[in-house]
DNA sequence: TATTTAAAAGGACAATTGTCTCAAGAATAA
DNA sequence: TTATTCTTGAGACAATTGTCCTTTTAAATA
């Protein structure tokens, strides 16, 4: 769940460090700031260098469903950048983010012109899709209690930084289910966090 | 739910026709035969040129998941090509499928080579994250009936092709539930097909 | 420390969805 | 036409998850 993205970050520490023509600006956010809000133009792309961030959409139920947690090297803004539409996800910082900021012709501009970075991108995608597809099909084919258990480890992880409201968003499900399934799993001995 | 990529299939359409080297073959798939399996490598990216086929994910509960149904110029194969990995989704023909094959080392050769192919892929990786995150969303926050009521002109123009088996396993239900509920959306005046 | 506010836990009940099973209808083959 | 098989539809019941609301616990602030 809290995967990082070492080559890109790298790739972009770099980068910054050979930046003369502000190109890249480093950008810091406070905990539970937003950094991008739904349905918004998109002027950068942002790649987070230290922080967690979390990447949720709002339901017309008034609900958030949050999409995935964010850490080191993960990249957003990139999807509407080469789409060339709005945002579809607010992203908020859970932890202080620092992010290195990057304007959207820029990226659009490197996509172009350094071959690497390509890769680079289009292994990012190809990976958040391979990850979305496989969560999307547990999500649907299984009880609380299964998904609870499969991320056990990434909660006991991040407990100290998330709720359990937040935990429950990603779940896509409500609090009192997701305590109730606690509850239940550490009666079990299954759980202990 | 059943989009095309136009833009990806004339470009293919147009490669095939100055392919002189056999770079890019085409291959055809009966209804109901499997294209690709879980699970295994995969040689070859596909190109629908024609048909319809869907690409799902069999879980351990034994129910499969479809993540999509596929149309023309929808593009399968390249997430394991970009990754270097073994597939992680079972595609099968549902109508009759022609697709444009071409191999992972062309495939990639032509990302590093051909620009427009290049920001096609990228666009198409794009808009496959953007549906995904979407659909996700809207699965894990609404109710059996308001997914079926979503997707009702879709279902109609699929119905003569997809079983409600297929309905149900694309939005992660059975059809037990999906039954219920479109008796209960007659009913109301609210479906018919 | 006392006071206020927010987060977490859970009781009681309702709604939703799933499991199991069987019957009706449609399609296919003998 | 008559079996045979597959798909669809649905009854009865169980399990899961949600809604609403109250209590408890923890954290923040005066």
């Amino acid at each position: 769940m809290l995967r990082i993205n070492k080559e890109l970050l790298d790739f972009l520490v770099a980068l910054h460090h050979s930046d003369t023509e502000g190109n890249i600006v480093e950008q810091t956010f406070q905990p539970k700031s937003q950094i991008l809000l739904e349905n918004k133009h998109v002027f950068s792309v942002y790649i987070i260098k230290n922080g967690i961030a979390k990447c949720y959409l709002t339901e017309d139920t008034g609900t958030d469903f949050i999409q995935e947690f964010f850490g080191e090297g993960w990249i957003f803004g990139e999807i509407e950048a080469i789409r060339d539409e709005q945002s579809f996800c607010s992203i908020d910082a859970i932890s202080e983010v620092i992010v290195y900021k990057i304007s959207k012709d820029f990226f659009n501009t490197l996509l172009k012109t350094n071959e690497d970075f390509n890769r680079l991108i289009l292994k990012t995608l190809a990976n958040k899709i391979y990850h979305k597809a496989i969560r999307h099909s547990y999500n649907q084919s299984h009880p609380v209690e299964s998904k609870l258990l499969r991320l056990k480890d990434d909660f006991a992880e991040l407990a100290s930084l998330i709720s359990k409201q937040e935990i429950a968003n990603y779940l896509g499900i409500t609090t009192r289910s997701l305590n109730r399934t606690l509850k239940e799993l550490k009666t079990k001995g299954l759980m202990d966090f």
